[in-house]
DNA sequence: GAAACATCCGTAGGTCTGTACGGGTGTCCA
DNA sequence: TGGACACCCGTACAGACCTACGGATGTTTC
């Protein structure tokens, strides 16, 4: 292990202060299998085709984000399985859609506002 | 290869319209960058309690987070390499926090709001 | 100057994720 | 009813990620 278990905190202040509003262990889990899922470039130019759109097919979304229809099926897996997408099929064809209660924060700011700014600024 | 390469677009419209408005690869690779360094229990709970106390050094935040300090000084480093977190060195003391230019998106609404969604509702 | 402390660095190991391939199911058109 | 189409599923492989360990660096204290 690296260093000692460092039995005296500095400022046991602020380390109390931190340790009573972090969120437990079982929520982290959550939040981070969410944003685990957007963390990939084919998930998230999904998402963002499908807010744009509202509605699309598989073979159609293949075609917009420029990648196989593989790729489109396993994201689209994976989404489905979170809940964030719901599919509707009629007929041979399979529309998907962005689930109704898809997290606002997550669509609103970090979708939209987080693409601008990575492309304003050089990220470091 | 799953399926032909679907030359026949059952929506042009909007896949076009979708096309034009999607990040490109090299934004999408920014963002999903981002987004994964997030998409970690051990960042994503070390970013909160940065966001609360202000600045921390590595051993409080491994008592804070209830992690060892190797797990702290990994997360430290990344984080650091993407220039999220500054360290002021003052002695033989490393104090952390949150980096001035800190995407606002993520730290208002993503880390915030998304805490409360994932606690209230059972994410389907 | 020597010992103790807080932190950082480089490396090896196990685990999880994403991709590619083949086959299968249900639907539409002639 | 036979063929073509759109899509889904299960499996094997390559790659990235996180963790754990030992050692090294700079700083404070006596």
């Amino acid at each position: 292990m690296t260093g000692t278990d460092h039995a005296h905190p500095i400022d046991p202040e602020r380390v109390a202060h931190a340790r009573s509003r972090l969120p437990g262990p079982d929520d982290a889990a959550r939040l981070t299998s969410l944003l685990s899922l957007m963390a990939d470039p084919v998930r998230i130019r999904l998402i963002y085709a499908l807010d744009v759109a509202e509605e699309l097919c598989v073979g159609d979304l293949a075609l917009a984000l420029e990648v196989n229809e593989d790729a489109v099926g396993y994201a689209l897996r994976l989404l489905r399985t979170a809940g964030l997408v719901v599919t509707r099929k009629q007929g041979r064809v399979a529309y998907n859609r962005l689930a109704a209660d898809f997290p606002a924060p997550l669509r609103d700011h970090c979708l939209r506002q987080l693409v601008e700014l990575t492309r304003s600024t050089p990220a470091e």
